[in-house]
DNA sequence: TACCTGACCTAGC
DNA sequence: AGCTAGGCCAGGT
């Protein structure tokens, strides 16, 4: 999270047009309860597919306190991309939704959503 | 306009 | 199984 993106979004995007990260949030909010998502996905689903990196851009420009399932959202290897506590609090948040993590990860093929078509799901740079 | 950044992804070694 | 390099995206300076 850069700075400058931070003072920018931090209160709450402002304008008539809802930009990047409100396409993103919208996006995040549709994953179910007790299921993980993807940045890959997140980025298709609001619309910019191959935006991975602007996915967590996006979710590192939400608000603490938000209406957002953010805990969902994991990287390609269900793994939880969050550095430090922030991490750890979102295993324990979805571990209480029944997501079962193991050695650290978690199965897509599983709890993957939307669902999954081989597996995993396929996504990301191209 | 050009360059930089980020809670990324994939392919290769 | 783990690390590196290259490639996507939008937004800010």
């Amino acid at each position: 999270m850069t700075r400058h993106a931070r003072a920018r979004f931090s209160p709450l995007p402002s304008g008539p047009v809802p930009n990047a990260c409100e396409r993103i949030w919208e996006a995040t909010r549709r994953i179910p309860r007790g299921r993980v998502s993807t940045y890959g996905a997140i980025a298709t689903l609001a619309g910019y597919p191959g935006g991975a990196r602007l996915a967590g851009f996006a979710l590192g420009c939400l608000p603490p306190g938000a209406d957002i399932p953010w805990q969902r959202v994991m990287n390609a290897g269900g793994r939880v991309s969050l550095p430090g506590s922030a991490g750890t609090r979102q295993r324990a948040l979805l571990e209480k939704e029944g997501v079962v993590f193991r050695e650290n990860r978690v199965d897509l093929s599983v709890f993957g959503w939307p669902a999954t078509a081989g597996g995993k799901l396929r996504h990301g740079g191209i």
